[in-house]
DNA sequence: GATGAATGAGGATTCATTCAT
DNA sequence: AATGAATGAATCCTCATTCAT
């Protein structure tokens, strides 16, 4: 064995540096593989009993190194449920920019949360079961952003609610139950608007207005990964 | 050897007709022990989690009994749901049975509901656990009279509704969703009512009669049984 | 309630005696259709597992019954065990009466026992789990049978062996393979014959009288139970 | 925070290397010392009723290891049925290597097989609890082997047989049976011989011929493990 | 950092048997 | 004699987690 000519100083450094880098990419990279392992593991009706012997094994990663990288199966589940949201969020609030009226950007915001639960069923289970996991049915994430909404409609006079929490409840328990209805594939084309036309009505929104806003087209959302392979 | 003498045939019936029922009477007895032992494991926040052991322990019965009774966990489960629901359900209809108004009767059962999550969170926790537990929220019984009172105000036009499944989503998602904050004592007081407007608004009833029927005091029930001893 | 009159004191000596025997007849028919139950269940290829509460509810008779009239599952499966070789012994040994030739009659028996399993599948899983069950592979009886016969053929120098013991076994043992072979549907139709050609060579038979014993017509049986339904 | 220094990429090759290669003998001891554990609790005339608990409390190994290396109770049988009649079949194969004459090789395979089940009661009970306890009595691989000299035998007319699958039934059966007294000590010295006696002339081997293939003296086995420590 | 062997507490279920009525 | 409710020891199996290498 030949061991190799020292560098000198200062490449050594840049090397430490990128090798930190480097370092710092695989962490990430694995830290995301695990989590979209969950996310296929979690997909699927029965998806509410997997184990991380699964999740490890669907992402070809070892069990120690799982315990690496999470504290256990609970951790996982906050994170898993965190990306599953965090992603579309993102995705929806910047297809929604553009719309300042909160009545249309809420009732948009409602149908696309419904149509990917009809699109994508792994994505759909993966949220419910995580949703049904946790103490509570909402995540930190997406209760900050619907507060964010429904405080912005109750200042411009667009929803009319008696306590902000009471809608909190109330608008994710029922697209929460909605999307197993639609998981269950017992659901009409429609029933995203279906929907929606009731939460709207719940907020206060006139029936003439809130029947627009389910009627309106769609905003594209940015490109999504599609959950499952 | 002296035979005894027999008993004529007539009281030989009878005491195996007596039997009978003093049997069925101990079946009884036990079963309903195992179930009420159920729903204190149940009703806790952690009652997700309980199991054959803890309820046969809790219910002073052996395993071996408890697997004359119910075939698994799970059936225990749906029975513990459906007497729940059932001796609940009764007492509410009762207590009901001259309201001949569907809104009012409505508004009266969905705070008959919310109030019980606040007056008795053994009982709701347990109504949690095991919705959360089964395959689908909402348990059969409960579904057939939610559906019976959704279609009288639909045919009294008391109730403008697009498609009936997705108000049975939405009522008991966002029952259960309120049941959650209400149990983990993060309500205010009047936090069922102000569910209840916000469901009576989706179905389409005019802002003063929601108001009127969630204002209105509440029907006395008969004398329920606590859940927890 | 009318007390009967009570009848002279003869009669009533007839009536006990009678009653008696009445008695002895329906414990005699309840142990029988304890047998017959438990001949059912382990009729099969599976047959070895048979429960206490496979016999008594294919019996139709409870659990405390059972235990009346035997003293547990072990008791029950030797009772099993004489019954099934019992019958079927006395039914091949009446029509072997006039068989005088020790040889002929050897054959006869021991291709009548190989055509049951092959007949009477329900029977010859049972006497196949039965033997296994039990600490020695023949039941005593049949041991006590076959010796005989052995003997027999000893004396009269048809057979020449160095060991009854070892006849015994390798007898018992290999008819016990063959069934189980036959049982699994893997065997030609004269394979009853064949294996007791081998047999009969084992026991020094010399090779033509073996195959003009195993080529003689099987004597007729008298009428024997199919031990299913 | 100073990096250690790495070693080169051929060492660190080299140790992943050696990592494998330990944890695969670790795994083979383990599993072996399960296996051990197995034969020794089954090597008994109770050994049948054998359960994982006691396998693994023989081991000293936890449950979840068990778990780690087989699937259940039914596949460690299948191992332990392969492994004793591996090991044991192939020190008889080599001492016969050099025996051309299949008379004499069947008779001392035969032989073999029967005074180990004397000499060494743990395999010889193993081995019939194991054979009791599946589906067929004999495992694949000693049919196999059984199967090649029963052939071999008939190609040169030692044998004459009707049906090869009659004769294994035939031979194993008859075997198992003697092991099984053999085992229970009721057995003479000389018994193994006299069944071995049998068979030969089953298979149709002339008396001067098997007699004498039954006296010869029995060639050395290379030293073999006595199963029970 | 990665690995995977080992752990053991915990859970579900079965079944022979007893015993009060 | 018959019944069947109750028992609990025994068994199988899972799975989150630890830890030596």
């Amino acid at each position: 064995m030949v061991a190799k000519a020292e560098p000198p100083v200062e490449q050594r450094e840049t090397n430490l540096a990128r090798r930190a880098e480097i370092g710092e990419m695989k962490r990430a990279r694995t830290r995301t593989s695990l989590i979209q392992a969950a996310v296929r593991v979690l997909g699927s009706e029965q998806g509410r009993l997997a184990t991380v012997d699964s999740v490890i094994s669907e992402a070809g990663i070892s069990r120690g190194t799982f315990y690496n990288y999470f504290e256990g199966r609970d951790q996982l589940l906050s994170a898993v449920g965190f990306e599953l949201m965090h992603d579309f969020n993102s995705s929806v609030r910047d297809s929604l920019a553009n719309e300042s009226n909160v009545t249309l950007r809420t009732a948009q915001w409602t149908r696309h949360y419904l149509h990917r639960f009809r699109s994508d069923a792994n994505w759909g289970w993966a949220v419910v079961n995580v949703s049904l996991s946790g103490p509570h049915l909402l995540a930190e994430e997406t209760r900050q952003l619907t507060l964010a909404n429904l405080e912005a409609g109750i200042a411009t006079n667009d929803f009319r609610v008696p306590n902000v929490q009471a809608v909190l409840d109330f608008g994710w328990g029922s697209v929460l139950a909605a999307a197993i209805t639609i998981l269950h594939g017992e659901a009409p084309p429609d029933y995203p608007e279906q929907v929606c036309l009731l939460i709207l009505r719940a907020l206060g929104v006139a029936e003439r207005k809130a029947f627009h806003a389910v009627s309106a087209p769609l905003h594209e959302l940015p490109a999504l990964l599609q959950s499952a392979e």
